[in-house]
DNA sequence: AAACTGCAAATCGTCGACAATATGGCAAAG
DNA sequence: CTTTGCCATATTGTCGACGATTTGCAGTTT
């Protein structure tokens, strides 16, 4: 009776309102722990993950395991062979030039979409971190710069209100965390860096898109060539 | 014993030569198969996806088809709710224009990194490319410009040889299929597309990579405004 | 000594069953 | 007649177990 899956008349539509907020059902959790076990690197690159020992540990059975490595595998932070198991995602220097060229592009266009509809209020926000930037690159202060450097970007990327632009955005930046995760340091030429974020705002406060996407295009590439020579020079030190 | 799960000194890196090229377990085949089903518009958007019942239909048990749900989650073609169940994404009109933007951009940063590393090959490829479709628009045939005009992009992107961009590509069009397969005309002004293909190859000749990112760009921004009008108009008329 | 063949252990893929949660209908109260 | 609470049903989430495939080792052969 109930098997007829082609003409269910769509009785009631999921309209889900409230959004799914918290980790409800056990594969998510497993999911999610899994993922900040990855991304704070204590994993090495192209280790093995046993599937029965992770369930153990977690004190879940495999199944959760098993769908949590497929959400994984979608976001790219582990590799699947079939038969041989899952894998965290070895990323080679080649791989992360390719998700940097991406992830320039897309927020290139980020802020040539922010600056088509850009209030006054984010034009401050975003002008304040600016400032709060300088503040802390004179004292040479990293701590304080990377999160606010994080912030800049994250308030760029959020302001276009366009959702799939946001998943995209922070599935490639979830990737390079795993190239990082290799113990990189990512301080050098942060002196120049807000110098670029000055360039995205003035071509943003210009209301001009196409500089807009310029600016955070070149920022990002500027950005690899910082992560990349260093990552260079750490493997020939090495 | 084997219970140690951080410290295995990962003895065999994967090293997937020859890659994983058939859906040589179960779980790929049945993604591959309803991912199929989803995108020929069999199912109404926001329909609910009966586990049991595809499970019984395609001969397997329910935990291929939970796995296969996850992927097919990942990739934006269904929404999963906990507790109640998988249901085709339903794409919006908003959705579907958060969607173009940002194909906007990937297509135009595409066509900026081919630009960038173009051989003469590809440029004669999409040069007889475009000289098809000139034939075809020409007569008027939609069913040999359709194919060509995607057969365009797609050498473009993977001319670009970056592997994410390629997938992230690829992905924003599954999910665009997602909104076409709602019964959409999709072949309204089809001469002015190939002129903006021209623009595009103008630029890519000129090895002018900022002029191609604004060509590609365009040139989806001008899709997205088709597509758009005349789902409104359908949707009006309906 | 090196390479090949066969076996045994481990791990993955799949399955059927049980428990938890949501859905729809029915009855009773207002 | 509408509304509210409850209960039967269906479906999802999770689990433990069985079969299939791969891996590593031992023994044998050239």
């Amino acid at each position: 009776m109930g098997t007829d899956l082609m003409h269910t008349p769509s009785p009631t539509p999921p309209l889900d309102a409230l959004g799914a907020l918290r980790p409800a059902t056990l594969s998510r959790a497993v999911q999610a722990e899994i993922a900040r076990i990855i991304l704070s690197g204590s994993f090495a690159p192209g280790e093995k993950l046993n599937e029965s020992a992770i369930a153990e540990r977690l004190g879940v059975s495999r199944g959760p395991v098993r769908e949590a490595f497929q959400a994984l595998h979608a976001r790219g932070l582990v590799e699947m062979v079939p038969n041989r198991g899952v894998f965290v995602q070895r990323i080679t220097r080649h791989d992360a030039v390719a998700i940097y060229d991406v992830r320039a592009g897309i927020f290139g266009t980020a802020c040539r979409l922010v600056c088509e509809r850009m209030t006054n209020t984010q034009s401050a926000e975003l002008n304040a971190l600016i400032a709060q930037m300088d503040v802390a690159g004179a004292r040479r202060d990293l701590e304080a710069y990377f999160p606010l450097n994080i912030a800049f970007h994250t308030a760029i990327v959020n302001g276009t209100g366009n959702e799939v632009l946001v998943e995209t955005y922070f599935g490639l930046v979830s990737r390079l965390q795993l190239f990082r995760a290799r113990g990189l340091v990512h301080g050098g030429g942060f002196e120049s860096s807000n110098i670029e974020h000055r360039a995205i705002m003035a071509a943003l406060d210009a209301r001009d898109p196409r500089a807009a996407f310029e600016a955070g295009y070149t920022h990002v590439q500027a950005g690899k060539a910082r992560i990349i020579s260093s990552a260079d020079s750490q493997q020939a030190a090495q």
